[in-house]
RNA sequence: GCCCUGGUGGCGGAAUUGGUAUACGCGCAUCACUUAAAAUGAUGUGGCCGAAAGGUCGUGUGGGUUCGAUUCCCACCCUGGGCACCA
C-alpha cells in the first residue's frame, strides 16, 4: 500500500508544554499550518492535522524537583494550560487523535523501537568518555553541546567516564546524506545536516615503524603531500602509544602528557586560542611509504582519538596546525605544493590550496587533485594506502541519568548479562516515585534501592533464565518520544495504539512539516535515523518521514531580541485575543513579515489587521450590485495570487493581495458571486469572520475557486518609456500593438518630444508588457 | 576561520525570468464627523531643490556588465544562525 494522493498529512513540531504557557510567537507556525489545512481541505483533500505534547525531558523534571510537584502533576497542569490557550486561537486540530510521550500506552512503543535498534545490534552498551553536564547531572549527546555548552542550561559540559546506552547512528551516515537529495526542504537546513554528518573522502597511509612490526595508520584527504610529511601524530587515545612508549627514551613524559589531556574537556581541548602541545616519541621513527623517508612520531591533543583513524601525517608546510606545531617543536617544514598561478610565492608560509606539486619525485608537476588519486594508487599496490572516506557524525549517547524519561527496556541479568525486555512486557512503566532528583555520580535516581518503591521495580527476573535481575536505570532522552510521533498519529485508535501498516501507509510521508529551525540537527536528525530503521524493519514504507519542510522564523520581543521570561519581554497573546479575536490575531501573525524569517513584534500591527476585519464585517449590510467586468478582473486575479501565495508559504503577500482586492472590488462594486470568492479566499485565514459573513449574507464557502484564465490577461497595460535610462513618460498600450505602432505613437509624444529635443535616436527598444526604452 | 541567512522610507515589509523601486500594513500630517476625545472616513506621506510643472539623488559600501540593476558579476562592511584543531 501507498500514499493516497487525496489524503494531505499537515504537521506541526509538537511542543513541550512548558509552564511558562504561550507567548505571541509560538502560534505563527501553528497558525500557517492551519491556514494550509484549511486551504487544502477547500481544495477537496483528507486532512490530518494532529496535535500533542513532547512532555518527557528536563523541563518538567527540574520543575518538579524545585517545587516539590511530581513531574506526572507539572505535565498534566501543563498539557491543559496549553491546549486551553491553543483553543483561543481556533485553530483546526483533530483533538481526537491527542498523543502524549509520557503516557504508558504510547511509550510502549518507543519502547517496541528501542528493542527494535537492539535487536539489530544499533544499540549497544559503553563505558566511554562522553559529554557531561554537572548542572543537569546526566551524560549528552554530541548534538546537545553547544559551544562546549549544555543545549538546556548552558553549563560547561565536561568529559565523564559513564557507562552508557549508545546508538549506531553513523552506520546510517550514508543513507542519512544521500536521501536528503530528494526532500523539499530548506537548503540551508539540508546544508546543516550534511555538515553535521560531514562526509570526507580521503586516504588512509601506512607508515610502517622503524625496528618494529607496528605501524601507523594515518587518515588524510590530501595525500598529495605527502612528500611534504616531516612527523606522524598519534591522538593522546590512540592504543599504539602503549605498545610503542616502552621503546622510547621518554615514556614518563609521554605518561604524563596522556594523563593531563585525558582530563581536558573537549572545550579546552579544542580551544582555538590555546597553543598546541605534544610529546615526541623519542627513539621511535615512522617510515614515509612514499620515499622511505624517516619522520619523527609524536603525541599532541590536537590530533582527535575519535576521527579518522586517530593518527594524522603531519605536513607543516601545507596545513596550519602542523605548521604551528612544527615552528614550536622545530620540526622540518618541507614545500611540495605551489599555487599553479603563481611560481615566485614565498615559501615561508603555510599554502593550504590545491596546487602544483614539487620536491615530489615522479609526480612533480601534476595537480593536486591528480597526485591525490596517483599517489593512493600507487601506495595501494605496496599495500601501504588505500582510498577511505570518513563521517564526523558521532554515534548517539542515548541514555540519560534522570528520572523522567522512557525507561530503557533492558534488564541486568548475573548470568545472561544484559537481556532485552520481551515485547509482550512492555510497557515498562516508569515507577511513580518519590525520590527522583538527579544523583550526579554517574548513576541514574532509579538505582537507588534504598527507596523501596524504586527497590519494587528495579529487582525483576531475567525474561532469559529466570533468575535475579535488574532493570536498566538509565532513561532515554527527550528525543526519543518525539523520533516517531507522527506515526503515532496514525495508529492512534481510540485511546490505543495499534501498529498497522494499513493505517500508516495512506498518509506517510508526512506532505508538510512547520516547526522552528534550531531542530536542523537534532530531531529532524534523530528521526529520520529511526524512520530508515523502520523501514528496514518493513514497518514503514517509506524512506524519509517528512517530504516538506518549512522552517518557522522566530518572533522577537519589541526590543528585537528573543523572547524571554527573564528579559521580560514576553507578549502575552490574551488581552490581544481579548481585544481584536483571534483571527485579527492569526492574520497579523502571518503578516509580519517572511515566515520563515524573524520577525520584531509590534504591538500596533494588529491593528490594521482589524481594521480590515471591520471592513470586511460591513460586506453582509451593503447591496449587491450587478456583476461587472472590473471586479471580475480583480477577483479572478486574487484567486490566483492568494493560492500561489499559501501553496509557497508567502502568507505577507497573500494577506496584502486580499486587502487591495477588498477596496478595489469596494471601488468597483460588489456582486454576490465576488463577495462568496472573497470570502472563500479568505477563509483559511479569518475563518470566523469569513464565516460569519458568509452566513449572514446567505451564501457557503465550501470550495476553493479556480480562476478564468480570460480575466487574468491584461489587454490593455500602462507601460513607462525610458530614455537613456530614465523615465519620463508613460503610455497606455494595448498588448496587441505591433512595435512600430508603438514606435509611432510613442515618438510623436509631446514630453518624449521634448526630452529627445531632436537627437539621433540610436535605439528603440520594446519588450512587451513591461517597457519601451529610448537610446539617443 | 569556514558554511548558511539577511541588509530597501520614521517602522514591518513588496517588487514574476534584469524592465515605472517603496505594493500592503503601521506610524505621521491635514481635513470631515464630535462640545471634546476615541472610533471611523477622506486626502497626503523616500530625501533634497521648486509655488507648481518638473528636476535631482536614492535599495549596506566601492567597482563592473547592460539601453536599463534591489535583481547578474567582483571586492568589502555589517546583522542573525550553524560549525569549529574532523587532518
Amino acid at each position: 500500500m501507498s500514499k493516497n494522493s487525496k489524503n494531505f498529512y499537515c504537521l506541526d513540531m509538537f511542543p513541550y508544554p512548558s509552564g511558562a504557557g504561550l507567548h505571541v510567537g509560538h502560534p505563527r507556525g501553528y497558525t500557517a499550518t492551519d491556514v494550509f489545512s484549511r486551504y487544502k481541505k477547500l481544495q477537496g483533500y483528507d486532512i490530518l492535522h494532529p496535535m500533542g505534547w513532547d512532555a518527557f525531558g528536563l523541563p518538567a523534571e527540574n520543575y518538579a524537583i524545585k517545587n516539590k510537584i511530581h513531574p506526572e502533576k507539572v505535565v498534566a497542569e501543563n498539557v491543559a494550560r496549553f491546549k486551553d490557550q491553543l483553543n483561543k486561537f481556533d485553530l483546526s486540530y483533530d483533538w481526537d487523535k491527542e498523543i502524549n510521550t509520557t503516557d504508558p500506552k504510547y511509550y510502549r512503543w518507543t519502547q517496541f523501537i528501542f528493542l527494535k535498534l537492539f535487536e539489530r545490534g544499533l544499540a549497544y552498551e559503553a563505558e566511554t568518555p562522553i559529554n557531561y553536564c554537572p548542572s543537569c547531572k546526566t551524560g549528552l549527546a554530541n548534538e546537545e553541546v553547544i559551544n562546549g555548552k549544555c543545549e538546556r542550561c548552558g553549563t560547561q559540559v565536561v568529559r565523564k567516564n559513564i557507562r552508557q546506552w549508545i546508538l549506531k547512528i553513523t552506520e546510517y551516515a550514508d543513507r542519512l546524506l544521500e536521501d536528503l537529495d530528494g526532500l523539499d526542504w530548506p537548503e540551508p537546513i539540508k546544508e546543516m545536516q550534511r555538515n553535521w554528518i560531514g562526509r570526507s573522502e580521503g586516504s588512509n597511509i601506512v607508515f610502517d615503524i622503524k625496528d618494529s612490526k607496528e605501524k601507523i595508520e594515518v587518515y588524510t584527504t590530501r595525500a598529495d603531500t605527502l612528500f611534504g610529511c616531516t612527523y606522524v601524530v598519534l591522538a593522546p587515545e590512540h592504543e599504539l602509544i602503549e605498545k610503542l612508549k616502552t621503546q622510547s627514551s621518554n615514556v614518563k613524559e609521554i605518561n604524563e602528557y596522556i594523563e593531563k589531556s585525558k582530563n581536558k574537556s573537549d572545550l579546552e581541548r579544542t580551544e582555538l586560542q590555546k597553543e598546541k602541545t605534544g610529546v615526541e616519541l623519542k627513539r621511535i621513527n615512522a617510515i614515509n611509504p612514499i620515499n622511505g623517508k624517516e619522520v619523527s612520531v609524536w603525541v599532541a591533543d590536537y590530533v582527535l582519538g575519535h576521527y579518522g583513524t586517530g593518527a594524522v601525517m603531519a605536513v607543516p608546510a601545507h596545513d596550519e596546525r602542523d605548521f604551528e606545531f612544527a615552528k614550536k617543536y622545530d620540526i622540518p617544514i618541507i614545500h611540495v605544493i605551489k599555487p599553479s598561478d603563481d611560481i615566485n610565492q614565498d615559501q615561508t608560509e603555510v599554502f593550504t590550496d590545491y596546487g602544483i606539486l614539487i620536491n615530489s619525485a615522479e609526480f612533480d608537476g601534476m595537480t593536486s587533485a591528480e597526485a591525490n588519486k596517483k599517489i593512493t594508487e600507487k601506495l595501494k599496490s605496496s599495500n601501504h594506502g588505500d582510498f577511505t572516506i570518513n563521517f564526523k557524525l558521532r554515534d548517539w549517547v542515548f541514555s540519560r541519568q534522570r528520572y523522567w524519561g522512557e525507561p530503557i527496556p533492558i534488564v541486568h541479568c548475573e548470568k545472561c548479562g544484559i537481556v532485552a525486555v520481551p515485547e509482550n512486557d512492555l510497557p515498562i512503566i516508569l515507577p511513580h516515585v518519590e525520590n527522583y532528583q538527579p544523583v550526579g555520580d554517574g548513576s541514574s535516581p532509579l538505582s537507588n534501592e534504598s527507596d523501596p518503591a524504586i527497590a519494587a521495580w528495579l529487582n525483576t527476573k531475567c525474561p532469559n533464565c529466570g533468575g535475579p535481575a535488574k532493570r536498566e536505570t538509565n532513561t532515554m532522552p527527550q528525543w526519543a518520544g518525539s523520533c516517531w510521533y507522527y506515526i503515532a498519529y496514525l495508529i492512534m485508535i481510540g485511546n490505543e495504539y495499534i501498529w498497522d501498516r494499513k493505517k500508516i501507509d495512506p498518509w506517510l510521508p508526512v506532505n508538510l512539516y512547520v516547526g522552528g529551525a534550531e531542530h536542523a540537527v537534532l530531531h529532524l536528525l534523530y528521526s529520520r535515523f529511526w524512520h530508515k530503521v523502520l523501514y528496514d524493519e518493513k514497518l514503514v514504507g517509506t524512506k524519509e518521514p517528512f517530504q516538506r519542510l518549512i522552517s518557522v522564523g522566530t518572533i522577537l520581543g519589541i526590543d528585537g531580541l528573543k523572547m524571554s521570561k527573564s528579559r521580560g519581554n514576553i507578549i502575552d497573546p490574551d488581552p490581544l485575543l481579548e481585544k481584536f479575536g483571534s483571527d485579527a490575531l492569526k492574520l497579523y501573525e502571518l503578516y509580519i513579515g517572511p515566515f520563515s524569517q524573524p520577525a520584531k513584534w509590534n504591538q500596533n500591527g494588529i491593528v490594521g489587521m482589524h481594521r480590515f476585519l471591520q471592513k470586511v464585517e460591513k460586506l453582509s449590510e451593503i447591496k449587491f450590485s450587478e456583476k461587472n467586468d472590473g471586479s471580475k478582473i480583480i477577483i479572478n486575479k486574487a484567486i490566483k495570487k492568494v493560492g500561489e501565495d499559501i501553496e509557497s508559504f508567502s502568507f505577507n503577500t497573500a494577506i496584502s493581495t486580499l486587502i487591495e482586492a477588498f477596496s478595489d472590488i469596494t471601488k468597483n462594486g460588489w456582486d454576490k458571486k465576488s463577495a462568496e470568492v472573497f470570502l472563500t479566499l479568505l477563509s483559511p485565514f479569518a475563518p470566523k469572520m469569513a464565516n460569519s459573513v458568509s452566513n449572514k449574507i446567505n451564501t457557503s464557502l465550501s470550495t476553493w475557486p479556480e480562476f478564468d484564465e480570460k480575466y487574468i490577461v491584461n489587454e490593455k497595460v500602462t507601460v513607462a518609456i525610458q530614455i537613456n535610462g530614465k523615465v519620463r513618460d508613460e503610455i497606455e498600450i494595448s498588448i496587441n500593438d505591433s512595435e512600430d505602432e508603438i514606435k509611432d505613437i510613442v515618438l510623436n509624444r509631446e514630453k518624449v518630444k521634448a526630452n529627445i529635443s531632436g537627437a539621433e535616436i540610436k535605439k528603440f527598444i520594446y519588450i512587451k508588457d513591461k517597457i519601451i526604452s529610448i537610446v539617443v
